[in-house]
DNA sequence: GTCTATACCGTGATAGAC
DNA sequence: GTCTATCACGGTATAGAC
């Protein structure tokens, strides 16, 4: 018989995803370098050398989790929203899914922001995350050549200061109760508002 | 005879302040958790031992830096332009002195961001933090009860949007030249412009 | 104020039994 | 698939000479 629910840890048998799952959420209260193995071991409720069985070391962890946030950031780009259409309203999608998908993925996306670039597989995350940056940064120049956007606002300042508003989101969002989604969409309404018309009362 | 540029750490002769700074660049480089006391001593050109002699570990090093930030940014709280005058523009006044303060402090601002929790000395650092976002929100607040700010956004929301907006500035921002003031300026200017205003072409 | 040498402990990782 | 036992290494911190 099948586990009714494969996403939670059980005590007694882990597989690599629900030991994913208990080490993204160590690695993000503690930090990376900050969590040894034992710290793993008595998260996971298993012995240092049982995670072994399972991974090859500390940091197969660490890149297991963040190649899983950045998947699930480039597949906004293939959506059809976000490849056809007016500038601003693709851009305006791939805020606000961006917005949605790193609280769908937030340990994993959590994690992936706070990768400071030590290790070689920490760099390639890097290197991922400029690109996705990058893609959004032509597409919001789009929308200033077409005159949907405002011209006096460099489109990179911009772009890095709306994905600064979205990521600072991992600092402080926590997930409550079971209406997650409305949450998320909540919030997501709160970015494309405030990066697209501002705080200040329309004049009309 | 005294020397010309005392922020400036000199090989032979460290003062506290002199290895703060040369510090706070490894642990902003490779994070706190992950910079040994080796690599200080290579950083810094001195062995490991005379480290000591100036402070009494790796933790003193981390709350005097943080220390420093946190004491910047309440500065701004005292100023005659944030504690007087319609609560909008003392809010655009503490967004765009933040904006300046986080640039003119970057290193030391970087790591207080950065710090989560793991000491009690950390944890008193949050607390702080914490608290200047709330004096910020409650101006948010105010500012929309007054009328001067839209009501359909929720103010700690939008507070938390801002400040990670501003934030997010130590993960991207450089200083190059010699003209970082009017980089801060050109960046601040942004900032104000794109919470209050947003990007959007106005109508009229 | 700096050095060399070293104590001592926690770390990531392995061996081999069950 | 998990365990206990153990290893080699690198970490923070100290002692004491110059």
């Amino acid at each position: 018989m099948v586990d009714i629910n494969p996403t939670r840890p059980r005590r007694d048998s882990y597989t690599v995803e629900t030991l994913l799952a208990v080490t993204v959420k160590v690695f993000n209260e503690r930090g990376y370098d900050g969590t040894s193995m034992e710290d793993l071991s008595r998260a996971a409720g298993i012995s240092k050398s049982s995670i072994y069985h399972h991974v090859r070391g500390k940091e197969e962890l660490l890149n297991l989790a963040v190649g899983r946030a950045l998947d699930s950031l480039f597949g906004i780009l293939d959506e059809p929203a976000a490849a056809a259409g007016p500038a601003a309203a693709r851009l305006e999608h791939v805020v606000r899914r961006t917005t949605e998908v790193l609280i769908a993925e937030l340990p994993y996306v959590t994690l992936l922001l706070r990768v400071r670039g030590n290790t070689s597989a920490e760099q390639w995350a890097l290197r991922r995350r400029r690109e996705f940056d990058h893609h959004v940064a032509e597409l919001l120049a789009a929308a200033v050549r077409s005159g949907e956007l405002r011209a006096d606002v460099d489109p990179r300042l911009a772009t890095r200061l709306i994905f600064g508003m979205i990521n600072s989101l991992v600092e402080w969002y926590r997930p409550e109760g079971d209406d997650k989604g409305a949450d998320a969409e909540q919030i997501a309404d709160a970015v494309v508002e405030l990066s697209l018309s501002g705080l200040r009362v329309p004049r009309d």
